[in-house]
DNA sequence: CCCGCTATTTACTTCAGAGTAAAAAGATTG
DNA sequence: CAATCTTTTTACTCTGAAGTAAATAGCGGG
């Protein structure tokens, strides 16, 4: 019997997934995939893989596709096991949903920290910033993090959740004010900034494919560059 | 009795409404809102006014909240009936979704055509597009239009609307891409900058209020101008 | 090769919320 | 003020998908 604590520490093994398209039929219990059959670990080891990879994939079908649209019965199908396989590694959809928002909030920490942590400009460090979160949100993790079903979750975890989105966004915030008073960046509203990219960030999870016509470093690029034009001060201007 | 065949024209008679939040208690039936005691017109007119303000309601809940946590329940107690009495007035909750749709491409070919109008170099109209847009969507429709939740539709009206929205696409890189050769506009990948800001703009419908800090105005001069930064070619670069 | 633990399945229950039928309440008109 | 049409309600049904119970298959050690 295993153990159901809260243990979202999972964040672990790349695991190659093709992103799925909508089955109008669910096609019974395909080959396992991936992780359900890479062996070689011991047992706790499998559990988190296996825990990792459910995830994984469930994340990538919310981004994709919404958290509603995608059925506990689909994600067990993606994985070649049955819906009730899923219960033995999560309390329920709701811990799925959770997990899923940890990695993202975990995801733009880790870019912010980078940023914070380099020499320069307030605008260059912002831009690399959403350089390194695009990276990161594209790769290894897919496509998969940025959520937006804060409602469905549990109250005590949206708290949790909301409390990490709202630090990153001071976060970003403070290091756009940053830029504008060393003068990199124009007079803009961080707030506002913040939204504004973080909305194109958010809409991409919707779309984005790796295998599509600019990859996940290509993004990441392009959108950094975006945002650093669209903020960057100009000597002929306010 | 009414006919329910497709009669999504009632896009009209504003309706003054503030964005109510979510109740956790459905508080049951509250005094009937807006059009539906409006008295003071012919049968038909009436029929139209109350499904428009029925549209309308759902589409500021749907923006805000999302399709699938926006019950009918939760829509009929907003405008003070119970749920049946919305069947009067739709076939059925997709129908309402289609609705919103519609109104959502509505907007955006009427803030299309209005650029395309436009005298001027390609920036500028891409500009006045996105200006327009915004004060469209933020405007007397509220922040109400631009939905996310395409594979809630039923196949043939999916269609409609994918086709709807691509035409706006395909204008929008357009228009780009004109501007791009009158050099107006920095070598910028149309498709790309049309997702990055469509983006921005599809979040903002989750968060704007019109009683926040920035009013829809303040909020289209601004979209506006992050857009333009980010893409205006500048004399001393590519 | 049997025991006990891990992992997964089959076969359910449950529930929220979409949708319907039929009765009741409101209008409108002769 | 009855007759009839419009609109809304009460009281349901139905369904999809979340979630559970209990049986079963697989595995590692003794």
């Amino acid at each position: 019997m295993h153990r159901i604590e809260p243990r979202a520490d999972c964040l672990s093994l790349p695991v190659l997934v093709i992103a799925g398209r909508r089955e109008t039929t669910l096609p019974a219990r395909p080959r396992k995939a991936d992780a359900w059959k890479d062996a070689g670990q011991s047992r706790d080891e499998q559990f988190a893989a296996k825990r990792a990879a459910l995830i994984r994939k469930a994340a990538r079908a919310f981004s994709a596709r919404g958290f509603y649209n995608t059925s506990l019965d689909d994600i067990a199908a993606e994985l070649g096991v049955t819906k009730p396989a899923l219960y033995y590694y999560v309390k329920n959809k709701e811990e799925i949903l959770y997990a899923c928002h940890l990695i993202s909030n975990e995801l733009g920490t880790q870019a912010m920290t980078f940023a914070e942590s380099l020499p320069g400009c307030g605008l260059d460090r912002v831009v690399a910033l959403a350089r390194r979160y695009v990276e990161l949100l594209t790769g290894e993790f897919g496509a998969s993090a940025v959520l937006m079903e804060f409602d469905a979750l549990q109250p005590e975890n949206k708290k949790t959740i909301v409390a990490g989105r709202n630090r990153f966004d001071r976060r970003f915030r403070s290091l756009i004010a940053k830029g504008v008073e060393d003068g990199s960046i124009r007079k803009v509203d961080p707030k506002l900034t913040v939204f504004f990219f973080m909305g194109s960030v958010n809409w991409m999870t919707r779309w984005f494919r790796p295998d599509g016509t600019f990859n996940g470093q290509e993004m990441a690029d392009r959108f950094a560059d975006y945002l650093q034009e669209s903020i960057k001060a100009r000597s002929n201007q306010t």
